[in-house]
RNA sequence: GAUCCCGUAGCUCAACUGGAUAGAGCACCCGCCUUCUAAGCGGGUGGUUGCAGGUUCAAGUCCUGCCGGGAUCGCCA
């Protein structure tokens, strides 16, 4: 990291060098902000830990602490409170140095990693001849999420779809078809071409045959070899089928873009599973060279369990028993045109919870192939979306709620919430349907994104687009209003001037533009975006209390009027930055 | 059966990896628009953090055992 330094790194260098003149780690003088804003802005518990180790009085240790604080220029007061809690209170100038330092700075006072890397980010995942439905909303907006926040770290950063356009699907979908147009030229070996440039399928067609093949391919056995059969010939490149699953690929995109531009997600790669396909044979056969792929049962293993194991690790099916690639093979496929091509240093997998084992065994078999090591591979599993029964969330009728309707229903309520404030009604219909969809996907995305990435959540469309409160749209709001000030300060010639910070709002405000920075490293090198959700209501809220507590342009003190609208500008701009990162995009006005 | 995750206010969720008085939003109650957008602001009600032990100056957080919910466990992805 470089500077400028946040408050707590700038509190915790002269805490740490305390700490470290008795002999103790530095990394004990970490300074956050404080639980007791009442007693301090700043605390460190380091006292209690390093007593301990040095078998004294923690209330000792934390005097010399707070006598080296006390030093500082940045601190007005410091005091021990309790066992051994150190309290900092800053001095308004090293808020108000702080305040301009992030006024001035493209960046807000965000730091930026020393060593980029380069990333690749694997989300999205979706299926192809299946539309996105309310399940497939966490990996594409975790993800997104994700790419912005690690490029904006300063990382290069390749994102990937990694649709999945390979496995036993894909051979059911085609003996569906086979079964209802039995005629068409694909089916016919002798057929020799050229294939119909029209699909013989539509996404609705796509969308009603897949779960009716996949029901027949669960419960028939025969149909099931059927299907395997029907995989194995298309991966190893009859002519007919391959056309036949170019269609249900080219059909599907169009869908899947349609999508990605109501969401604002962009890719780098359309990349899919059938793309690591080239890279597989040479694999296997290096593999099985090397003796690290073992026959069993009739398909090519690769074992990855270890001694130390607590719990069973199936190998790896590299081949299955009819010659066809799984997604275990085609994994290692990916990773093997990763390397070749971009040669990542970090690869993040933002799938789904359930899949951990998968991938850990998909890890190791990486690392034992010596492809890439485990180190550098990164599953990063999320919670299932669920009803309120607890299990994975199911409309009314049973059936899954589709993206697009989701999205639609959200532009009408956030479209009904305008007329009913009587919002925009000076504005162009166009614009305000634009920001209607911007309401409505601030308001999904910031639902989903503001859950701890981990674990499970139950979802409530209601509440899912709900507009008061901790929600998306509660944010524009804030980012709208700083907006409308500053067209109105233009309009009146106010500049902005030196940051002062008298009211306890104005404090406050700034302490929460401070902690953008450590917000960042939290959900950077967690990976966890809600802490940036967090972070940005806080700040919005910090701004909303001080936007009524202080005056700005009715102020008639002119260096007040001038400190406020900076401070303003400042979180305005931070606002937009980390709802930037959220992939939420700010109107104008609402 | 084995392994892993979860259980926090009526509801939906946080809690900076062991720190002070467990915080938000919704819902409910009371105030605030002749000052910059009331999708807002201020205040209030609401908790034995599933249960029982343990570790220590300090436990929602760590360890053990229960109870309840979920996920996963070789040729589907």
């Amino acid at each position: 990291m470089t500077k400028p330094q946040d408050l707590a790194d700038q509190l915790s260098d002269v805490a740490g060098a305390a700490f470290a003149a008795l002999g103790v780690d530095a990394a004990a003088g970490a300074m956050r902000r404080s639980d007791r804003p009442d007693l301090a802005d700043f605390q460190c518990n380091g006292a209690m830990a390093a007593a301990k180790k040095l078998g004294k009085n923690p209330r000792e240790i934390a005097t010399a602490i707070v006598d080296a604080l006390k030093a500082s220029p940045l601190v007005t007061a410091s005091e021990v409170a309790g066992p051994g809690f150190i309290n900092v209170r800053l001095t308004p100038a090293a808020l108000a140095a702080r305040a301009e330092q992030i006024a001035s700075d493209p960046r807000s006072g965000a730091r930026i990693v020393e060593t980029p890397r380069r990333v690749v980010i694997d989300f999205g995942g979706w299926n192809v001849a299946k539309e996105m439905h309310i399940g497939h909303l966490r990996s594409t907006v975790i993800g997104d999420s994700l790419q912005r926040l690690f490029r904006f770290m300063g990382d290069a950063v390749t994102s990937d779809v990694h649709l999945g356009d390979w496995g036993l699907q894909m051979g059911q979908l085609i003996n569906e078809v086979k079964l209802e147009q039995p005629g068409l030229p694909y089916f016919d070996a002798s057929f020799t071409g050229p294939y119909p440039e029209q699909s013989p399928v539509s996404m609705d067609d796509l969308g009603r045959l897949y779960p009716q093949a996949s029901a027949k391919s669960k419960s028939d056995e025969a149909r099931r070899d059927e299907d395997r059969k029907a995989t194995q010939e298309l991966q190893s490149g009859r002519p007919g089928y391959r056309a036949l699953w170019q269609h249900f690929c080219n059909v599907t995109r169009v869908g899947l873009e349609r999508e990605c531009i109501s969401l604002g997600v962009r890719f780098d790669l359309w990349k899919g599973e059938s793309d690591a396909e080239p890279f597989v044979p040479a694999l296997v056969e290096d593999l099985k060279a090397r003796s690290i792929a073992e026959l069993d049962a009739g398909a090519w293993i690769i074992r990855v369990a270890r001694e130390t194991d607590k719990k069973e690790m199936p190998p790896i099916i590299l081949v299955n028993r009819d010659g066809a690639i799984g997604y275990h093979g085609s994994d290692l496929g990916t990773i093997v045109d990763r390397k070749q091509g971009i040669d990542p240093q970090l690869t993040l997998y933002v799938v789904d919870q359930r899949q951990a084992l998968h991938f850990e065994q998909v890890f190791r078999a990486s690392d034992r192939a010596g492809l890439m090591p485990e180190s550098a591979l990164e599953h990063l599993g999320f919670g299932t979306v669920n009803g309120p029964d607890g299990k994975p969330y199911k409309t009314r009728d049973g059936g899954t709620l589709k993206l697009q309707a989701f999205i639609a229903q959200a532009d009408e309520v956030a479209t009904a919430r305008m007329k009913e404030a009587e919002l925009g009604a000076d504005v162009s219909a166009a614009e305000q349907a634009d920001i209607a969809h911007k309401v409505a996907v601030a308001a999904i995305k910031f639902s989903d994104l503001s859950n701890v990435r981990t674990t499970n959540y139950i979802f409530d469309l209601d509440r899912f687009i709900s507009f008061e409160g901790r929600t998306g749209p509660y944010l524009l709001y804030a980012a709208v209003r700083i907006k409308s000030l500053a067209r109105r300060a233009e309009a009146e010639g106010v500049k902005p001037g030196p940051i002062m910070t008298e009211l306890d709002a104005e404090r406050a405000l700034v302490l929460a533009l401070d902690a953008f920075n450590d917000a960042l490293r939290g959900a950077y090198d967690k990976r966890m975006p809600h802490i940036l959700c967090d972070h940005a209501y806080t700040l919005a809220q910090a701004f909303s209390a001080f936007y009524a507590a202080a005056p700005i342009l009715v102020e008639t003190n002119a260096e007040k009027k001038a400190s406020r609208f900076s401070l303003a500008m400042a979180t305005l701009k931070q606002l937009e930055l980390a709802l930037g990162l959220i992939g939420i995009d700010t109107p104008e006005r609402m």
